[in-house]
DNA sequence: TGACGGCACGAACGGTCGTACTATTATCAG
DNA sequence: CTGATAATAGTACGACCGTTCGTGCCGTCA
């Protein structure tokens, strides 16, 4: 790995950090070449746009994601223990990862009106992730653990609102129990699709 | 009322609308002069700084939250009707209102890192409304429409769920069927707390 | 040793931001 | 009708935005 693509992975994490906490608009070249203690247009040579910038931070989180969450989850048995371990994996990532939690939650409000690259991605990003999901239940079903009749793409909405909720009470307004709430809502529907 | 006044609301009008689709942040006095034929200094006066304007848009967002969803369902029956009213008006004006949707989740991520006088009244806000739903849930309970174990706070993060859920997959994901889904919901949450 | 390519730098550009002052015009009570 | 006052416009400011450009450092290889 050259000397280029190892400060473009320094300047990545950083960027993810604040742009967890701030968004990506106010993700500011100038404000990440205080924290990397580059120049701005050192910095800047990296990635020749901002949209750029954005979309490989975007990409980046993508990844870990992918690594921390869906990767080791495709190591468990599949149907029920799957999912589990995709949503105990994603409780924890959000947490302990990044500063402002879930990143793709804190620039889903930013986007959902802004059109163009970094708002494609992230949707597309999502679709997959809530196809995952979907396939997830869907082999619970095939395996017996889930009951026949489940609307899968109700379960993933369901599902997806757990984390949502989450982040709204634990976050933003402060509920030290949004934790232990998402957990009691996990299992009340899993119970359901039993 | 005064001529001030008078402009005064309709800025905070447009401003209601711009800051639904981009955020309190990109709610610019600029663009807010452009749309309302103002100019830059004579807005400005209204308010005597951005942290104002987005107090009192946020402020007016409140008060019409309180006129279009929860006066209407105090004039319903207690108890589970009551809850109904309230679900159905706050889907309802979400989609009408405002071109970005429900301005409370616009601003929700985009505020939850970012201390201040505009997050500390939106919590106040939330926290507010989730009273009004834990009581009028208390109140079915009581009145015996609710079983009586029902968990109060988890009924309310679970009735939140359901519009953050409705948002993302509605708005983000653009998913046809998501109000669909957050009325099912909401039937299953209702059925499961009989 | 010397040329070269990859990296990072400082300076500067045009623009927009929020805000402060001053001047002008509209409103409304006496 | 008039004069006080409120409302709006004009202009300027410093800060920061994304971006461009020219320059120099430094390791690699001929």
């Amino acid at each position: 790995m050259g000397k280029g693509e190892e400060t473009r992975r320094a300047i990545i994490d950083q960027a993810l950090e604040l742009a967890s906490t701030v968004g990506l608009e106010k993700l500011t070249i100038g404000a990440l070449a205080g924290t990397t203690g580059m120049s701005k247009s050192g910095l800047f040579a990296h990635f020749r746009s901002k949209e750029q910038l954005q979309l490989q931070v975007l990409a980046e989180a993508r990844q870990r994601f992918i690594e921390m969450v869906i990767a080791p989850a495709m190591q468990k048995p599949r149907g029920e223990a799957r999912l589990r371990s995709i949503f105990e994996s994603a409780m924890k990532q959000w947490e302990e990862d990044l500063p402002g939690g879930c990143i793709f939650h804190a620039v889903s409000a930013e986007l959902d009106d802004q059109p163009g690259p970094a708002r494609d991605y992230l949707v597309e990003t999502q679709r997959d992730y809530a196809d995952t999901l979907r396939r997830a239940a869907e082999i619970a079903v095939e395996e017996g653990e889930f009951r026949k009749d489940v609307d899968l793409d109700q379960f993933v909405f369901e599902l997806g609102s757990i984390t949502a909720a989450y982040h709204h009470f634990g976050r933003l307004l402060g509920d030290p129990e949004a934790e232990q709430r998402a957990r009691k809502m996990f299992e009340g529907l899993l119970a359901r699709s039993h």
